[in-house]
DNA sequence: GTGAAAGCGCTAACAG
DNA sequence: CTGTTAGCGCTTTCAC
């Protein structure tokens, strides 16, 4: 099975040509005759060559790959991202190096440096926990360029593309109040990551703006899978008979939320209304159709390695830091 | 923010040593002294000294890199299976370069061609177009290993490792019979696939050893999507009045059927019986919670990768073709 | 124990 | 138009 591989040598041996000669017929560079450029290639054809791009990459210094580093890949969320940022690079002529963090600080610092001795041209972090200024240092010194994905910076210094998390929020509550629920529980995700804290500012904004008072004892938290959601809506079930409705910090939540519901014999929108957040694939075939916020998912994936690939190109100075409005996707357990 | 990126050539200078002898120190291939590496390490690690593994590559040639060709990526059901592949690769040290095939058979061969140009070390195909005996010799002439997974080659000169997909049909089929179902429909995914018509002889081996004669009326064709899930069933609707079952090929084409006898004011599984295969995420979460086969993913993933792995330390001669027992999820579709 | 030299396959000056 | 030369950063004989 393992063939003889065959270089550029071969080839020049073949046709008593020069390397050089060959490797410039081979990428049209110019100043090589017709006629030549079409012997070479022909021959490269009949022996079966295979540029070998690692040889081309050291010389180059360039690799025509990029290291995208998720935080946790077990998500189906992050499916559409990794789908977007890969056609993408494709398009452009960039492979994925795929990595995952497995939602540890250290891992993912381990991944980035993997990828700095592979050389990937760039890096691109989805919902990355490298996100603080702490680490600003520590990517930087490699001097490859990235750019955040889902996830912002903690800071402005870094590109970044992300959904607008207060405003998704906002838009959910708002609609909730407008459409005649006044007691909103909220079972956020539980972690400190500005995504989330940003959905907690568009929950106290709408209320305010409806005038309604908030009212800290509707406010949940829970991390961001079924199991918990389904717990912290028995917590709240247990601890109130009056629910309006609950606006979950993400989809997986509310699919645990309204488990719980259902398994305590309330019905779904009738007795207490259920919204989640992302639009994960699906969310509309759940128990229950789920009324949510659309991140626009691929298109964060995509629009971050165009900046991406803008960037190593050199193409702009400024920082591009690019906030995309959701949707408010209405279904049925509103 | 380009950095000056120091080579063991800049360690060697300051040290007043041989680059060799750096080499070997960093990668404590002995020989060398013990203060010496102690204090070629701290140097390194001074001057913030990140190897170049794309020169290790040329030299070694090998880049510690797989390829993982996906037919189509945007399909969450092989989120798992690429977590294992990605998983088990990085416990041995290897990173996967991730690809879209976009479910075309062009589009993937030249996806192992970029691959094979960026001279990986071995090849995953998940569920690929390039299973057949035409596309022996392609694959072969590259002299890369390579490994199917989720759907093996059609002869089993490849290896491979999937689940059984006669017996997880035969398993369902022969559940809901001896549950009482005796007009079970079929909808299987209309691809002349192994995988699929594997699915086929399992339903009819089924019936056969329960004593049900075939009726080639319950016999219906979808696309693995939610629509033609949804108008397969509508079809079946439209034809009959009474169904007592629907088994269909996989957890997609269930979602679409469900959402048809739903919206035709049927219960689940009162009136109908409804089942899947595959058991992706949140099947447990749909409509009604979805009975279903469950090929283990993230094994088949992990398996695969052990499996080229070995071959690619020539571990073994015969052939690995893997054939793993799928599981039956009882919930609340039927 | 350590170093010199060769070379992996390719591209990029620079000559001719 | 074509060839010579030099090296990208590393590992690997083979001497010393």
């Amino acid at each position: 099975m393992p063939k003889k591989v065959v270089t550029l040598k071969n080839i020049a041996e073949e046709l008593g040509l020069s390397i050089t000669a060959v490797s410039k017929a081979l990428r049209g560079e110019g100043g090589i005759g017709k006629d030549t450029v079409l012997r070479v290639q022909e021959t490269a054809k009949r022996m079966n060559y295979l540029p070998n791009s690692v040889a081309k990459s050291l010389r180059t210094n360039t690799t025509k790959t990029l290291g995208l580093i998720v935080s946790d890949s077990s998500f189906s969320f992050f499916t559409p991202v990794i789908e977007g940022v890969e056609k993408s690079a494709a398009e452009y002529g960039y492979n994925i190096i795929l990595c995952n963090a497995y939602s540890n600080v250290d891992k993912e610092r381990e991944a980035v440096r993997i990828l700095a001795n592979k050389r990937v041209d760039g890096l691109i972090f989805a919902a990355s926990m490298l996100n603080g200024e702490e680490h600003r240092g520590f990517l930087d010194s490699f001097g490859i360029p990235y750019v955040f994905v889902i996830r912002k910076s903690e800071t402005d210094e870094s590109d970044y593309v992300i959904n607008d998390n207060t405003n998704g929020s906002f838009q959910m509550v708002d609609y909730l109040i407008k459409t005649g629920s006044k007691k909103i529980y909220f079972i956020n995700i539980y972690e400190k990551i500005t995504s989330y804290s940003d959905r907690m500012v568009g929950y106290r904004k709408a209320l305010e703006e409806n005038g309604i008072p908030l009212d800290e004892h509707l406010l949940y938290g829970a991390k961001p899978t079924v199991e918990d959601g389904y717990a912290a809506m028995n917590r709240i079930l247990a601890s109130s008979q009056q629910i309006d409705a609950v606006f979950c910090g993400c989809d997986v939540i509310a699919i645990g939320a309204m488990e719980a519901i259902i398994e305590a014999g309330l019905r779904i929108p009738e007795d207490i209304r259920v919204a989640g957040y992302d639009d994960i694939e699906y969310a509309a075939y759940l128990r229950v159709p789920l009324t949510t916020v659309r991140q626009p998912k691929y298109k964060i994936g995509k629009m971050g390695t165009e900046i991406l690939l803008d960037r190593i190109q050199g193409k702009f100075e400024g920082r591009q830091n690019i906030i995309l409005r959701p949707d408010l996707v209405l279904r049925h357990s509103t």
